[in-house]
RNA sequence: GGAGAGGUGGCAGAGUGGUCGAAUGCGGCGGUCUCGAAAACCGUUAGGCUCGUAAGGGUCUCGUAGGUUCAAAUCCUACCCUCUCCGCCA
């Protein structure tokens, strides 16, 4: 959520950033108007208060001494009303505020591109080259039942559509590319390894900003007030939730591999056949904790450190920056890696970096407390997938078939397979 | 599922109607001592909101939401959460 300081102080620039994304800002007159009202409400409020409670300083000290008569309570009843009126009125503001506020994207960075749709995208980089096949290559529907790794008729006789089930060497490479991908994350980039409950409750829903606005797109347990989670962010997040750090503590980078469950409720027809878009994936989540100020030269590494792994197994991908109308609701800036599949000749999204800046941070209470004894404040908060499971199984097998359809994983993969 | 205990500051832990935003200890910070450090000693150390250029002032916060009262950490009601024991179970 936004600061409704900067929403005061900075009226002009944020618009400019809500803009980017292309949101209304008529709501921020709005609520500039209501932030004025509560405050002069608060300000006669406190005034009010400050006279009772001398009020009964007085009568405290009447009772001690034994001076103590009924006409010190002379009028008091009929201020507290008072008080309690002006404390429902600023209730109900407040109220009104905070539905209006929590409602509000995040704003686009500067940095950030302009445009409204993932055509004005910006590829910044490429790596490695589309592959040249002598011979014509099989998508990975084909690729995985001629292996036999993935039988997508049994996961739906058991589970539904949008589910897969991993087979031999197909089973074995989920289990090699969790390891993988942890060890990666935690020896070469310093991460901290999690591995967190697959379940989460309301209040970390709400947290990360799955709820409430999202709710339909989530799997809900039936008995339980339960969630499971869409991706490891929640739960890694929520690690910190109302916690104060030390300075010197930052940034706190974690790794975690999770499954992640989504209904994708509304995006039937899109993307449903294979591994592009399923009900349950796998993924390793990175999220880090960060100083303010040092948030995009953070998220600039948290790309490189997802960029590795698709390295690492000799997938070609590009980095495309997204522009102001395509980022998500908590977003100010973001990086999508889009791994190439030469079957279906289509890039592939397989990582999502964002920076959040202190939007995520305030809804989630994390702040860190300054070592030169200042006053605790928001830190800044970035996310990237590092990267996801059947996107990538997807690619590897395209970009590694060989001329008799079957494949050959890199290198990278041998010790873990 | 059954029975019981409890939720107070960064942590531990007192406080049962009126200078209680809260004793004390630990931790943190600053200082004295020291060549330096440790120990010891002295001092200091919650957060939010709001008014103010500032200095500073006001106000709110003891799990959450209501209630009683001139006044609530303290009394009443509901809810949430945690822990312990028993049962069941991977």
């Amino acid at each position: 959520m936004l600061d409704i300081r900067l929403i005061r102080e900075d009226t002009n620039n944020l618009k400019k950033g809500l803009q980017k994304k292309k949101v209304d800002t008529a709501v921020i007159d709005k609520l500039l108007a209501l932030d004025r009202e509560r405050r002069d409400l608060i300000t006669e409020g406190e005034k009010l208060k400050a006279e009772r409670n001398q009020a009964n300083d007085k009568i405290s000290k009447a009772k001690k001494e034994g001076t103590f008569s009924e006409s010190l309570l002379l009028d008091l009843k009929v201020l507290s009303q008072k008080i309690g009126e002006y404390d429902s009125k600023v209730g109900k503001i407040d109220e009104n505020i905070n539905k209006m506020i929590v409602a509000i994207p995040n704003f686009a960075h500067e940095s950030v591109p302009d445009g409204s749709t993932a055509e004005q995208n910006k590829t910044v980089k490429e790596w490695g080259k589309p592959k040249e096949f002598s011979f014509k290559p099989k998508d990975h529907m084909e690729l995985a039942a001629q292996n036999g790794w993935i039988s997508f008729e049994r996961a739906t006789k058991i589970s539904g559509a949008g589910f897969a089930l991993y087979q031999k060497e197909g089973a074995r490479l989920i289990r090699a590319l969790m390891n993988f991908m942890v060890d990666l994350h935690v020896k070469k980039h310093g991460y901290q390894e999690i591995w967190p409950p697959s379940l989460v409750n309301r209040t970390s829903m709400t947290g990360t900003g799955q709820l409430p606005k999202m709710e339909e797109d989530m799997y809900a347990l039936k008995n339980d007030d339960f969630f499971l989670i869409p991706t490891a962010e929640v739960p890694v997040t929520n690690i910190l939730r109302d916690e104060v750090l030390k300075e010197e503590e930052l940034p706190v980078k974690f790794v975690a591999y999770s499954p992640c469950f989504r209904r994708e409720a509304g995006s039937y027809g899109k993307d449903t056949r294979g591994l592009s878009r399923l009900h349950q994936f796998d993924k390793v989540e990175l999220v880090k904790f960060v100083k303010p100020g040092t948030a995009l030269d953070e998220l600039e590494s948290l790309v490189c450190d997802a960029e590795e792994v698709l390295q690492l197994l000799e997938i070609p991908y590009r980095v495309v920056l997204l522009c102001g109308g395509d980022l998500s609701f908590a977003a100010a800036k973001c990086y999508d890696i889009e791994g190439y599949a030469p079957g279906a000749k289509k890039w592939f999204e397989i990582s999502s970096c964002s920076t959040f800046l202190d939007f995520q941070a305030r809804r989630i209470n994390v702040k860190y407390k300054p070592s030169d004894g200042k006053k605790p404040q928001l830190v800044h908060t970035l996310n990237g997938s590092g990267v996801a499971f059947a996107r990538t199984i997807l690619c590897l097998m395209e970009n590694h078939q060989q001329a008799d359809g079957s494949i050959k994983l890199p290198k990278a993969l041998e010790e873990y397979i």
